[in-house]
DNA sequence: CATGAATGAGAATTCATTCAT
DNA sequence: AATGAATGAATTCTCATTCAT
């Protein structure tokens, strides 16, 4: 992966990205001003045009680098255990990025749940690699038998993408209030997996 | 001496909170212009502001009469039945108002899920009801021990109605590929209840 | 003068005439808006236009209103005495139209002091009776020997109402800190005949 | 490191404060338009709201530089002398400073008559020192016995420098028919010293 | 006569983008 | 590379005026 590097060559750009990131997590991408941008990494306006075509440019390059250091994150993580045990993991992994990059992945959440036909394709592209990293876990429960085999497992992985991010979503929401961030991780899996209803055998 | 009834200015009003509905959920707030959704319900802009004050009002409104209606769907379900049978009632009403309010609808969940400062409150002020009729489900639910004990109902509301609009933005997302709306309802219910694991004496 | 009953011949047209006086005096031409002053008579917006052609009409006829009423005021004015005392009399006059009709006064000296091409020459043309009575008390004056012969007497009526109005704007300017209307008349015509210089023969 | 100097800066702002004292002379706050001052100094519209934040910021500077303008032009009148000489040389700057400003004068003297709430107290601060320079003339001139003392100097100050404004409005009222302002000098210095009673002693 | 909904020209203001230095 | 002045398209909002009822 030269990418990264070839991508944040310069000290500028990577300035730029951050204070992207900053100001479309705070405002949003037609509020956040090009200027404040520029101005945030320490440049003029015009310096901004020297390494972005347009403010909707750095938007998409914004989005792509957040779900790029997600993805990255979560290359570390373990490959073996049980599909609980990975599931966590993989969430335990999210929540640090979230913790360490929060407004690359505010914007990315933002973008995911806004289904506007100008970036949905761009985040669903760059959520792909995320995305499958669960679905191979979830295929591979489904072989040792731990998971419902009556649902394909992109759809499965979506839903657990899904949950994960709602429980964002009411993090940010809540101003913190519930769920605090280090519960998120057993809360999307123990919802994932396990659902809220009581089973014949369970004890409540 | 009104010539023109109250109906006809209740009239105007409506045709106007429609095209705003229209145009929020296709461009969003910033970008749909208030000249657009005056032309779009038949007026020329200036009429536009004889009946709100402006831009952002309208939008409050929008979300708030698309809370409204979604509201007044729920008081029609019914109040007996098992838990999984009243959820899914709950859930079908709800894929009825999409059906029919789709655009209202669309901006109440995009501004659900954008966390922004500015509508988020009022967002949560008009889901309220729609919450506690989930909530006052899942209580029962608790009490009947269909459903586990250890978590607060209000949490255990807010998940499944966040899973239900999840499944919303996924349809929106792939442009109804998956889900359709008809299978929302069960899944949204499946999912909530029993999640993805196969647990000792299930029949995968 | 069958010209006031003439004109204010209706009810509605007195009313629309005092409130854009009372709207004029307050905003000034351009921010007093039609709106606001046909509410302000008690009708609504259309009916203004039952009466008057455009707002450039009704400030033409609130000055020219203003002006006839200071004018009647004037020709109640004794015709003897020394100049001194006419001209005291006259402002004596003028300052008692002034507290019954502040609005229409306010509104006469706003434009007579702004030199606007589009009012100034109504303002002129309206107050000309006004000026041509002070002119002869002076021109009396001037016969008489009790006042000084090397100006045109036209020329010293407009020094004259000047005076006047000056004390005027200085008390509206000051919030009527100084001059108080009750001055006026005094220190308008000391002011006018006598000038602020110690000469040979005073008393300090 | 800018590459267009302060100095140009500068010199665009004065462009626009020169187009802005032209059109607010002419057509007053309300009438004039940003974009005839923008156009008017050789810039488009955007340009202006580089250097003022508004058409009021303008306008607050345009009537801050007129007071300015008259003010250092007194700073060179000549201390000593009689009253009378005094008087009359503050006169003649003042009406040179007219003719080589007569657009920063006009709105001065037009804001300074309108006794507008929002602008009145902007004009009467930047007229203080102005002001004082009259009031400080007169004082000697009561001292010196010159001037009669039955009246505080502010008062005699506020009359001087509102006959000349008297004047002056009605040169551009008369379209410059009467007074010219070569004669504007010795009339207001004559008005306000000697008043236009003939005394005992006089020649008439 | 009275009404007030509809209109649309007009104005202020914002801001992404360009480009000469 | 960096800069920031200049630009003008786009947008919101106001309000005098019209006219059908």
């Amino acid at each position: 992966m030269p990418r990264i590097t070839a991508e944040a060559k310069t000290q500028a750009r990577r300035r730029l990205l951050e204070a992207g990131a900053e100001h479309f997590a705070r405002d949003g991408l037609e509020r956040a001003s090009v200027d404040a941008i520029a101005v945030g990494a320490g440049y003029a306006k015009g310096t901004f045009y020297n390494y972005f075509d347009s403010k909707g440019a750095l938007f998409g390059e914004v989005i792509a680098e957040g779900a790029r250091r997600a993805v990255a994150r979560y290359a570390e993580v373990e490959e073996h255990g049980s599909v609980r045990e990975r599931l966590t993991a993989l969430a335990a992994a999210d929540v640090t990025v979230l913790r360490e990059e929060e407004a690359f992945i505010k914007v990315v959440v933002r973008e995911a749940m806004s289904f506007r036909a100008e970036t949905y394709p761009v985040v669903v592209q760059h959520l792909a690699p995320y995305l499958s990293k669960v679905e191979s876990v979830l295929s591979d429960g489904i072989a040792a038998g731990e998971i419902r085999s009556d649902r394909p497992s992109v759809q499965l992985a979506l839903m657990f993408v899904g949950t994960l991010t709602l429980l964002y979503v009411q993090h940010w929401g809540s101003g913190g209030a519930w769920p605090s961030l280090d519960d998120v991780p057993d809360l999307a899996v123990g919802a994932f997996l396990d659902g809220a209803a009581v089973r014949k055998g369970d004890t409540a």
